[in-house]
DNA sequence: TCTGCTGATTGGAACGATCCAAATGTAACC
DNA sequence: GGTTACATTTGGATCGTTCCAATCAGCAGA
């Protein structure tokens, strides 16, 4: 046993070494790891006690080589350090593990060049499918290029750019974005308000565009004109919101109320309001997006549209497990249903 | 050209593929994509040709098969979904790419039984190193007997349980737990504050009783007494620290300042006092620790303790790279250092 | 004894790369 | 021409597993 453990140091214990320790061939070695019925059963528990006396571990990467088969997932996301990717990729690695996979990590950080070498390199270590969260800007032509049209890939969260050609036939999974700004802005025309605003993200950011989308669908059926100046841009974080917020006010009518990109951009504007004089849920009433922790326990708490993203993640797993399952089947469109969580960041009627 | 890539929907173009192609050895073909100087010029560009022609990819599982190397490292958390590991992953992952090594992800949620499953199924992938930082209540043997001496590991965040065997020669990566709590204390103290309780946490988390160790200590420099009822244990998130608020003031002589466990459990306590309408920062003096990103735009901003999360990330990887390089090297401890970010949250005196 | 059959086992060739020792071609020198 | 030197190239074994066809032992039936 010390000799085991010894001699473990210098080199792995393998298959022919299970084998010749125990007087059968790599063979039946390898049936017993792989459960087969059809080895006895005095020699399987020969088998099992000298792999756990050489406390063997097993090489899958030795195992897919033969088998033509892979054990992995590559896993790219555009920002890992955003909470709702990190519970998203929580959620995939979860179901992921369920099945058996692994889950291979790439954070792009938004940047397209770190994008094209994530998945090159990733790609190098063949793993059976891909889920991506492209950076913004990527581009369907790059993305195959550094893929190939081999390995099924799973498209998340964002759209990429430039006309997909035929070839490349990839499974989408999407937030209800439109429908969401929708709901949020129908929700406020409900509660009186008239002039209402889009507050923050990029023009060039697709799930922006949608939710911009969605606002302006509400708005029209409502037979609400918008203001130029009710469509304020700025970064999707706070910092930036609390920067962009006098803009809303610059020309009148100033809105009473703004349907936010997000809950961080939504937070930003509550602490620009505040800064203003102004009470937000008072005199001025939003909405976010994301259902992010802090929403529901801000001061006011936030309105704002639930994506479940670890649900998501488990989605996006199965998804993918099922197209490796079934190659063939025509590709899937898959547009997540958005929840609208009303909270005290727009209870209240405006006071105009 | 049309040839090729239909042919390659059937089978991936391998070493040999690209040497029969273009009427070399498959030595050759290897010797070029390690970009080695043997090879002759013409050579070189003859088989890069053939390589792009084919679009070929790398199979870095079956070179490391026969190099008997690895190319990735296992990280595995007890809690992804936490922002503060979000970031710190997306700091190693982007650390470990820029080495060339790709990160193979798994996360236990605090399970110990998921732990030692996740531990396994990567093991089996032949990682070169693995980053863990384990579940509550993890222990030497379990992970030692999950992982075997052989690779390379390191401890980030948590110690874990049992007295570790000389065998576990474990690298370490901690946060100045202690020295952080205690420079909270202090500052609380300096501000005037004498009756400071200990808000948060569980005592059976090794992180939560250094954090309370540092503020016994700088408590008993300054001579100040601690009322058992000043230490509030309560789960690590605002909700539960909500609840648990009543409890500081549940006796006299109440604190007039708490040193919260973390920023998740300062926040809530922070509406707890609004509940009970105190004015936190200006009759009551509170800290953190984490210097989550909405510390900084809470109302009042928080005083906290600033961890760098990604730049634990890095060093993390760098860590386990060096150990990779130098495998004989003695273990290495590391503490690293907390900033205590001094904001609103701590500026005023009390009205005692 | 021979044949057929079933249940267990096995040797050897893969998988796609790398390593190594040996072979090849060319030029240079005596 | 023969020897040496150098720059390139190459066949075959190998990494640790799985696949496949072949083998083997034991037993029943003729």
């Amino acid at each position: 046993m010390a000799t085991e453990s010894i001699s473990s140091v210098h080199r792995k214990t393998t298959l022919s070494d299970i084998a010749t320790g125990c007087g059968v061939s790599r063979a039946t070695v390898s049936l017993v790891l792989r459960g087969s019925p059809l080895v006895n059963k005095l020699t399987r528990a020969k088998v099992e006690k000298e792999l756990r006396r050489q406390n063997y571990v097993y090489n899958r990467a030795a195992a897919n080589l033969r088998r033509r088969s892979s054990s992995s997932i590559a896993l790219i996301l555009n920002d890992l350090a955003n909470p709702f990717f990190a519970e998203f990729a929580s959620g995939v690695d979860e179901r992921l593990g369920e099945a058996g996979y692994v889950t291979l990590l790439g954070s792009t950080g938004e940047s397209i060049e770190r994008e094209q070498a994530v998945l090159r390199s990733l790609i190098e270590h063949g793993p059976a499918g891909i889920i991506l969260s492209p950076a913004e800007g990527s581009d369907v032509s790059h993305v195959l290029a550094a893929v190939g049209g081999q390995t099924p890939l799973l498209l998340f969260n964002r759209e990429v750019g430039g006309n997909a050609p035929k070839a490349a036939h990839w499974d989408r999974l999407m937030l209800d974005n439109q429908r969401g700004a929708r709901l949020a802005t129908e929700h406020l025309i409900a509660l009186g308000h008239r002039h209402i605003a889009f507050f923050g993200g990029h023009r060039d950011s697709s799930s922006c565009r949608e939710r911009f989308a969605g606002y302006t669908e509400a708005m029209r059926a409502a037979g609400l004109l918008i203001k130029p100046h009710w469509r304020v841009e700025c970064a999707p974080n706070r910092v930036d919101a609390v920067v962009q917020c006098p803009a809303l006010f610059a020309r009148s009518p100033a809105p009473t109320a703004a349907v936010c990109y997000n809950d961080a951009v939504a937070l930003g504007l509550m602490l620009g309001l505040c800064q203003r004089g102004m009470q937000p849920g008072h005199d001025f009433a939003l909405t976010g997006f994301d259902n992010i922790a802090e929403a529901a326990l801000g001061v006011p708490p936030l309105t704002t549209l639930a994506v479940a993203p670890r649900e998501r993640g488990r989605q996006a797993a199965e998804l993918i497990l099922q197209r490796l399952h079934e190659p063939l089947s025509a590709p899937r469109y898959i547009i997540a249903p958005v929840q609208l969580m009303v909270r005290a960041s727009s209870y209240t009627l405006p006071t105009t």
